[in-house]
DNA sequence: GTACACATGTAACCGGTTACATGATTGC
DNA sequence: GCAATCATGTAACCGGTTACATGTGTAC
């Protein structure tokens, strides 16, 4: 959905499958499965969207695909990361966690998160865990205060679904908090 | 992002406009400043997005728009919905909940909520947030039953993550059924 | 022998993003 | 005089959706 100017941003699907890929190298099928078997759910299942969205990774040099099987009748493209994938990978899962992270959705901070361990270390998930908690615990307060002076101009249903809001952003919160002390306890005994 | 084969079905954008205009008609500026300043965040303010979504919707005959101070050097376009743009919205906010629906993410299923009222009264309210309800706690289960089945093949960050969708389902539920409460209270003496 | 899972694509459409463009009014 | 706000657009790009298309392997 957008192209940084230069960086190559990735779009959230883009993301999703270079996480996929470096955790464990598969085919189109494959990823298409997880789309649609995993609650990873919320990316479009078609092939549509996933093969073309592979055959551009691989244009540009993120992944590379070896056909497996050639000879049969039912080959099949495994593809894993090149090493320009990698490092495209820990770029944006480096990407700090800003006021627009979380203002707009929480989905692409959590798919990030997902991957982290895995691309770039326990290490790495501290900082994460804590500027999310940040930004959250912020963007809590405005909604709060948003809803305190509001509430009264709005409809009820208008009012119930900022409190939907209120009550998720509280959750995600709660639940980075406890992220970061289970992240804490571990390090200590890895 | 879709198009129904004959129904029309509306972007999420399309119809965080419909349902704004429907509430208040007001300019195209207007509406760039409720998504920069109010919890409606995530859509984009930019004037890129707003008036090729405005003009789409009133070449469909969805909106009408008048020009307002039309003789001065600032003047601007009030819109406000055509009968056919409030029975397009009527039909939207009317689709059935649905599996998909909360898999995909909930933020479609809000913003519907959000308008609920203003557009089809209290009484519509209440077969929504059941049917949500029902759809989230299916969710909600298979989400556990998953994590249950999963969790030690995945690494821990990629645990945490779905722990965090599980918190986010279940603050969700909790909401959805406070609401009903509420709801049901409001109806007894409205 | 037929339905379902495996496996991979293409092409048209269109909506959202980014960037560019213009000019008036208000407040300091 | 200058910055911020009011107010509305256009144009290129591109990625996701939908629908179409094709053929094999396996289990009943």
């Amino acid at each position: 959905m957008r192209r940084g100017r230069r960086t190559e941003t990735l779009s959230l699907l883009e993301g999703a499958l270079l996480g996929l890929l470096h955790a464990q190298p598969q085919s189109g099928y494959q990823l298409r499965k997880a789309f649609q078997e995993t609650p990873l759910a919320h990316f479009s299942d078609s092939p549509g969207s996933i093969y073309p969205a592979l055959a551009r990774l691989r244009a540009r040099g993120r992944i590379r695909g070896t056909v497996e099987r050639a000879g049969t009748l039912r080959p099949r493209e495994r593809f894993a990361l090149t090493r320009d994938g990698e490092l495209t990978l820990q770029t944006w899962l480096s990407e700090p966690v800003t006021r627009e992270t979380v203002r707009h959705g929480t989905d692409e901070a959590m798919l990030r998160f997902a991957f982290l361990e895995g691309a770039l270390g326990r290490r790495a998930t501290t900082g994460f865990l804590r500027d999310l908690a940040r930004e959250l615990a912020d963007y809590l307060e405005w909604l709060r205060a948003w809803h305190k002076a509001r509430a009264r101009a709005q409809t009820l249903t208008g009012r119930l679904a900022l409190e939907s809001g209120i009550a998720s952003v509280d959750a995600q919160l709660r639940w980075a908090h406890r992220a970061a002390r289970r992240m804490a306890a571990v390090e200590k005994a890895p």
